[in-house]
DNA sequence: TTGTGTTTTACGACCTCC
DNA sequence: GGAGGTCGTAAAACACAA
């Protein structure tokens, strides 16, 4: 679907309407300026630099993002080295300095590039908590993901995603709702998912946004019911339902655009 | 411990666009 | 025709009250 045009606006591949400014997200690293940036609107995300194999200035994670939790590194150990959801290379690969998350100190890689390096990496301590094999499920599960031929009757029909890969994942979303084939492929390879299974989250993550938009929009319409011509406009009032117009992507992106903090962070992310 | 509600992956159906 | 979009849904994973 538009490989074409998506492949081609791979440099400022949201421009204005695609990031309304009212997100908060700030204009791309890689886009030309803005005319005005809005302030941020995910102070939790502020410091996340976007980076893209074009030019760009070196990422900077600085407080937003201390995110490595304390007990990361040691929880993480080691682990197996599982087998890359996408071994293939990338012919572009992702940029040298990909490092959203700066490296916990200590001995030893550091978190991200333990994690981003071995696509298999060990699942974070949140999954660990929970059943000390989660890694092996994980990349068990990595192996076969859904392109295994893995169905809803097998007895592991879907796999629970790391801390880490969320919180990329995350991070990429909230810098843009929409995914490029580029960036795709590229969390794809660092989070050692198929970009299918990226598809698919930020299909699931937009669709999280929607209703979380429409509840808010539901609590403040009983708080404050407007008159029907104040009303605003249905969250889900897309002309195109099929995904965002070329022109102006995100089209389901009106109800961020009254709404300050659209996206909870989840607290698990937030440093 | 168990029952229940919520969240998270994953898929299918259907749509639009090129 | 193929890609990715939304929408609805299934079911595992999880959280939490009783």
């Amino acid at each position: 679907m538009y490989v074409g045009y998506v492949l081609d606006k791979d440099s400022p591949v949201y421009p204005g309407a695609a990031r309304p400014a009212s997100l908060g997200l700030g204009p791309p690293a890689y886009a030309a300026p803005g005319p005005a940036p809005a302030p941020p609107q995910y102070p939790d995300f502020a410091g996340y630099t976007h980076v893209e194999p074009a030019p760009a200035p070196p990422p900077t994670w600085p407080a937003p993002f201390p995110a490595p939790k304390d007990d990361w590194a040691a929880a993480y150990g080691p682990g197996p080295a599982a087998p890359a959801a996408s071994p293939a290379p990338l012919a572009f690969g992702p940029p040298p300095d990909f490092s959203p998350v700066p490296a916990p100190p200590g001995p030893g890689p550091g978190l991200l590039a333990q994690s981003l390096g071995g696509p298999g990496a060990p699942s974070s301590p949140g999954a660990q908590r929970r059943t000390p094999y989660e890694w092996m499920r994980r990349s068990v599960a990595s192996a076969g993901g859904s392109g295994s031929g893995k169905t809803r009757t097998k007895d592991k029909y879907r796999v629970v995603y790391t801390d880490h890969q969320r919180l990329e994942l995350e991070k990429e979303f909230h810098y843009s709702r929409y995914i490029t084939i580029r960036r795709k492929s590229e969390l794809a390879a660092n989070l050692g998912l198929t970009e299918r299974q990226v598809k698919i989250w930020f299909q699931n993550r937009r669709a999280k946004e929607r209703k979380v938009n429409k509840k808010k929009q539901q609590q403040q319409q009983q708080q404050q019911p407007l008159p029907p011509s104040q009303l605003p406009l249905p969250l889900d009032d897309n002309p195109t339902p099929s995904g965002p117009p070329l022109g102006s992507l995100c089209p389901t992106n009106a109800g961020l655009l009254g709404t300050p903090s659209p996206v909870p962070v989840k607290e698990e992310f937030l440093p």
